[in-house]
DNA sequence: CCGCGCGATTTGTGATCACACACCCGTCAT
DNA sequence: ATGACGGGTGTGTGATCACAAATCGCGCGG
């Protein structure tokens, strides 16, 4: 029959747990230099140390994890110097992801971005870190995904996995207030369909938090 | 005693593998659409499974290899949109890589692109597309590596690793007969400490190839 | 002559094991 | 008290194996 082309039923051992320790470091939820074992990652998953080996070893060919010499694996504590060429590359890309973008931006997307803007807001309020920049990472993934553009977002992507552990610390020192202000100026950027502007407010947007993390 | 304090006197399997693989593939010696098997990769390079498979997860996960859905790995055959996204990769991070050499670009540096210049003639001459690439990506490492900036170089091998199959089909494809215009561009502007100049000639010189490749 | 189905073979997956090395910590000599 | 040395434990590496699924090829039926 073949009705219901499920693709896989059982997504493979490795698969799973690649996507939890992937959204866990892009969380910041793991603490920069803090150290992963093959035993201990595989008893926590419930697998053996192959699928766990598969997964830490992915996670290290894209930058989300920092491979010792002996072996070990560990979340990265960046550099300055990383810090800002990171930054810089979310830059560069965000800003041609963005721009990509604003042809396609219907209002419909533009709502969607103010709702999750107000939930950005909710987060800051109940002091949630990780909250705060999972929400935020999702306001910029679903202004990109209008970009029709999967390989710069995967780039894009590949950065923030890198800059997860740092992330967390940084939004763990500064003591927000107010929902971030840059994510106002894209939102209007959007709607009177201003590229320079829409350009100017992303790049600023991505360049704020991590400017005074170098300090 | 520990003087000479050589990191690790017999390089892991797994990542000789992996070297041995990635050059291959960057330099476009493996025809888009082939297929790799683990037990394959293992006896080619002299190794059980355990390293081969290691090895061609690592280069999928950096986009050198796909991997279908029954967990066959191949090199990848491109799509039109998808060569376009990566050639404008190319553009963004290149210029960028570029642009922060220039102020580090000394005299020495000028003298070995115009010998990696005529080494690419060279290969020119004698028609040899994989030598041709290998000069050809050389060229711009060696420049973009003053720019002491390893996590956007980082990113742009990536980018050329996705573009290594597909690159060695563009350039059998075209009859080359003088070496690229655009890298005396890049020589001359270096030269005169032009950075406009030196932008535009990187962003040609990255986005003419691969104009024809989406024709 | 072509299309289909079935079986043999190949292939990826994950578990387990032996081994070598790194790391940690207590002990001992100075 | 402090330093180096030593052994025990933990850790990564790579080989091997059993199993399930996919793939390929052959032969049969149309």
């Amino acid at each position: 029959m073949l009705l219901n082309p499920r693709p896989d039923p059982s997504p493979a051992a490795h698969d799973r747990v690649y996507r939890g320790l992937r959204t866990r470091v892009m969380h910041g939820e793991i603490a920069p230099g803090q150290a992963l074992t093959l035993r201990g990652i595989g008893r926590e998953f419930g697998v053996s140390m192959t699928p766990a080996r598969e997964a830490l070893r992915r996670l290290v060919a894209e930058g989300a994890l920092t491979l010792s010499s002996s072996g070990r694996v560990s979340t990265p504590e960046l550099s300055d110097d990383r810090i800002e060429e990171l930054a810089a590359l979310r830059a560069l890309l965000e800003v041609e992801l963005a721009s990509r973008a604003l042809p396609r931006a219907h209002i419909a997307l533009i709502d969607r971005l103010t709702a999750i803007n107000a939930g950005i807001a909710d987060e800051i309020a109940r002091q949630d870190a990780v909250g705060y920049i999972r929400r935020n990472l999702e306001f910029h993934r679903t202004l990109y995904l209008r970009a029709q553009a999967p390989a710069i977002l995967a780039m894009a992507e590949t950065v923030w996995l890198q800059l997860g552990p740092t992330m967390r610390a940084l939004y763990g020192r500064l003591r927000r207030q107010d929902p971030p202000h840059f994510h106002r100026l894209i939102i209007a950027a959007l709607k009177a369909g201003d590229e320079p502007g829409l350009r100017l407010a992303v790049r600023s947007d991505v360049t704020q938090g991590l400017r005074m993390l170098t300090g």
